[in-house]
DNA sequence: CAAAAGTACTTTGGACCCAAAGTACTGTCA
DNA sequence: TGACAGTACTTTGGGTCCAAAGTACTTTTG
């Protein structure tokens, strides 16, 4: 029977001697590599960091990454509307109905319309969302700080601002 | 008819209210924020580029974001088996035999077998997909320069080393 | 106040992608 | 040489997610 090594995973080798291919190749074309590295890097890491969360942690809980980033917003912030829980994991409105359907099945979240405006949907966790988070949230601590080992504090910091000037960043048709 | 303001995309005074709420909330609290900061950013900034890049460019080019990135990778260097093609692309190998296939019927890539290993499929860009990807490049070259338009220069070497030590950091179970 | 425009969410259809099992080929070792 | 392990890819089944269209409610406007 065959089996990856370990689930998917990259081979730093071929990481580093891809650099030096890739500068190489393109000395002398118009290519910033900088940015073109920049990117690639981007889309690798967060595959790490999600797929790896799964398969190590949330598959056990039964939870995808989505499931578990959206009951992490609402342990952190409390009860939210479905938009703004939308914007806070990165997904669009259709798929956190999904989201939240799923974790309403599994008892995590409860939710309710807005008496104020019948459009919105307030979404919270229930008592046993909250306690089984908080049970579970040692663990993520740990396990995210061991995939930052590597990043010094003030590293980390530098990281985030960085990814965030990205997230800003408006579309081409409305920069300046 | 109900149309989201442009696609799905971040609200800029939510992302920064919700730093100063996180912080608020959890400031006595045994967090890492920084630590969860960065891990969020890095997954909201790795959705901005791929579905930026598929609304605003590789759709009429009939490509996803993988098939897209495995041109990429060909592109610059060539011809390689199927396995370090879904290495570079962060795909898992049954993944990459489906954006092949694609980008097969789609006449950008051919495959054949290796002769002298009869396991391996060696993929590259035919010339089609060569000439394609050359014209198309350097729209996609401005498109993540101005992505990167707030980074300066080094602050981009810097992300790109950043991440990389994300992706390269080993699981916990392998960690010393 | 009624029509129209706008907002918030839900449904639908299809693309994408992974994990696991399966196939085919190669290397090892008795 | 012939099992057996290992490698490289493919297939299968199912979950995830988006875009677009649809529904329900609210605000604006004439």
């Amino acid at each position: 029977m065959y089996r990856l090594p370990v689930p998917h995973e990259f081979d730093p080798d071929a990481l580093s001697s891809a650099e030096a291919d890739i500068r190489q190749r393109l000395a002398d074309t118009p290519v910033d590599i900088e940015v073109q590295r920049a990117i690639s890097n981007l889309y690798r890491a967060a595959s790490v960091v999600s797929r790896r969360a799964e398969r190590e942690m949330l598959t056990e809980l039964g939870l995808s990454w989505s499931a578990f980033t959206s009951m992490w917003v609402l342990w952190v912030w409390g009860e939210m509307d479905a938009t703004q829980l939308a914007s806070e994991v990165a997904l669009t409105p259709g798929t956190v109905t999904g989201v939240r359907k799923g974790l309403e099945r599994q008892g995590y979240v409860e939710s309710r319309r807005d008496p104020n405006d019948g459009r919105r949907v307030m979404v919270r966790l229930t008592d046993d969302g909250h306690e089984t988070f908080g049970e579970f949230y040692p663990r993520f601590h740990a396990w995210s700080q061991n995939l930052f080992a590597d990043l010094s504090p003030d590293a980390t910091t530098q990281l985030g601002d960085l990814l965030q000037l990205v997230i800003l960043r408006p579309p081409a048709d409305e920069a300046p």
